[in-house]
DNA sequence: GTGTTTTTGTGACCCAAATCACAACTGATG
DNA sequence: CATCAGTTGTGATTTGGGTCACAAAAACAC
């Protein structure tokens, strides 16, 4: 379980066994069945997720009811509502779970101690930042540019394992399409 | 000139002067006309840009050379390809003035050596990154969720000031919409 | 295993927005 | 001030994808 915290932040930044030691004391553990909601919308966000197993969706609905797909999460991704969190005010996305999930969770004085007592750890969360950036410019542009078709290939083509793992229905809210519009791509 | 920079520090991190005159060796300054490209398509990316004045556009030609635009920059915003910029890699964005335009910009060697010395300017970083990830994932919530009136509306109230300033020609660019579309929006 | 819910495919129909085309308006520039 | 490029409006036509509706197939529950 924290071994693949550890294994994670290793990935960008070295720790010592103390240091990892000390960035533990910041985290506990929970575990979700799969349909459960981790938070919903008008709860206040006082954590910041790692996602240790499992998978879940970041959902926004409109007024009508619609649900859109702000983002997927699986092993090893970070989740919450960021605006929400760091603002210390409520979701307007709901987090639940698509599958039986793990997760590993901070708060946001946590997430500060550990900028503070360990500045390679605000080098990681500065890192994190710029990554899901970048990513979140990447998916507008290619809202902007694509049909329906394309972005289809190109989301199996970034998450080539969430093809298998997501039905159709939930993949057709994160692309912006209805589900009937994706089912007929094959053709 | 670098009055304008160091106030847009302190609205976030105190600085003494001493500080800021820190800072400064890091900042180089330049000036565009209108039309310039501060750098195209697959140019190598050394800096990142703090517009003192002015107006820029991020673009993306796809193959059929269209243009998108992933975002518009003026007095007070950052601005790159910061992924190429991280990864010292080529910009698969251009960046054109739509005015004059006055920028102070930093290496990426200059960015990390101020998080270093500064440990505030780390902080910094973080905020204004973690700033443009949330309204990105505003950006995608208004693209799935939203009719080419409704985002034109919320495009108008999120930046009141660009609605003169702007083309209606580059704004439809912007909001995925063809130009006819946003031109009848009226009636 | 049987019944229930969720998922997927497909047909029929419709509409919002893209595309094409042209004319009027605005402003830069020499 | 005359020219030329960019901007805006508006009509006519087409089309991609949404919506509604139903049935087959999986997935799940007890």
């Amino acid at each position: 379980m924290h071994e693949r915290l550890r294994n994670h932040f290793e990935e960008i930044v070295d720790l010592t066994d103390q240091e990892f030691a000390f960035v533990l004391t910041q985290f506990k553990t929970r575990e979700f069945e799969k349909g459960d909601f981790i938070f919903q919308n008008g709860d206040p966000i006082k954590y910041a997720y790692f996602i240790v197993s499992g998978l879940v969706k970041l959902v926004y609905h409109d007024e009508n009811a619609n649900e859109h797909i702000v983002s997927f999460a699986m092993e090893d991704w970070w989740e919450s509502d960021f605006n929400a969190f760091f603002n210390r005010s409520e979701a307007t996305y709901s987090l639940k779970c698509l599958e039986a999930t793990r997760v590993c969770y901070l708060t946001l004085e946590g997430y500060q101690k550990l900028s503070k007592g360990l500045p390679k750890m605000g080098i990681f969360w500065l890192q994190k930042s710029n990554g899901g950036f970048m990513s979140s410019q990447r998916r507008i542009l290619s809202l902007l540019t694509t049909n329906p078709k394309e972005r289809y290939e190109q989301f199996l083509k970034e998450y080539p394992s969430l093809g298998q793992r997501i039905s159709k229905t939930q993949i057709a809210a994160y692309l912006g399409v209805s589900r009937e519009t994706l089912s007929r791509l094959h053709s």
